[in-house]
DNA sequence: TGGGACCATATGGGCGTCAATGGGAAGAGG
DNA sequence: CCTCTTCCCATTGACGCCCATATGGTCCCA
């Protein structure tokens, strides 16, 4: 079923507090609980300054793909590198806020605020304005032309 | 299953006091305390300037790899040169801290900080520049192929 | 249909606990 | 006898846990 309770969707924009916490919108919020996720798990994305939040079957994921290939290759070396060593976990506070680290900040830019974007099987958290402007880039390149 | 508490996962810097201890992340003492490792066996890695640590399962591992290839080939010399003779045994202390010794500063270029980087079964010692520099590579080359 | 009670979310801040760090003193080894 | 290590205790600053407030929207009822 596609119900609206069981897919990160749509996108919200948050302020951060003078603790660096920012509050996970009420509706990402339901989406955890639904798939019953308490640990999150945090990685940089390949392709965007974002990282990605998702529950430990994103490292799930990541690590099938490494055990594919022999463990003891560069290959193997360099994937783990990001997913294991450039992984994070974390759980949100009892209001539902998640700690905005210098690792998040760093990567992404965020300054005081978080916008946050749905992915179906897991959100990021993107700096406002390269959120946009990464979004108007793939409007752009999916539609080639039209007139602003 | 994808616990917390049984990997080593993520990374965090830490400073080396004026008697070259430094504590070891409490997330990765914990892994330590679940997996009942006391001995720390700790070499360095094959492809990147940074020590491995983990238990003594650590070496029995390496030493599997060792023999799944030819024992005369120079690819087992050299890993047997490495495995065998460039580890060392170490032990924290009551605190958490482990000593930085010469061994550890000369192949990472370690001075006064050091990364900790999990890599699922046991974790990593970086000086904090090459670590990024090795991350931002390693995403640089990206996946051969990439989760869907 | 307009007003108001009610509720949920987002946000702000106090406080206790624990990890990280620094340094002193006792013990082992050369 | 001197140095290096190990054990112990003190400090501090960050984080988790808790409760308080604001803001905007919805529903109910007059």
């Amino acid at each position: 079923m596609s119900g609206v309770t069981n897919r990160f969707l749509s996108n919200a924009t948050n302020r951060i507090d003078a603790k660096s916490r920012v509050s996970v919108p009420a509706g990402f919020r339901s989406v955890l609980v639904e798939r019953g996720i308490q640990e999150l798990y945090c990685l940089q994305d390949f392709v965007y300054p974002a990282i990605s939040v998702g529950g430990p079957d994103l490292l799930d994921r990541y690590e099938r793909q490494i055990a594919s290939v022999d463990p003891f290759s560069p290959e193997a070396n360099r994937m783990s590198l990001l997913v294991h060593g450039g992984g994070v976990f974390m759980r949100l506070d009892a209001e539902g806020r998640l700690m905005v680290t210098d690792f998040i900040r760093d990567f992404t830019g965020i300054g005081t605020e978080v916008t946050f974007v749905g992915r179906s099987d897991h959100f990021q958290l993107w700096q406002p304005q390269a959120f946009q402007d990464a979004q108007a880039a793939a409007r752009e390149a999916r539609f080639s032309s039209r007139p602003a």
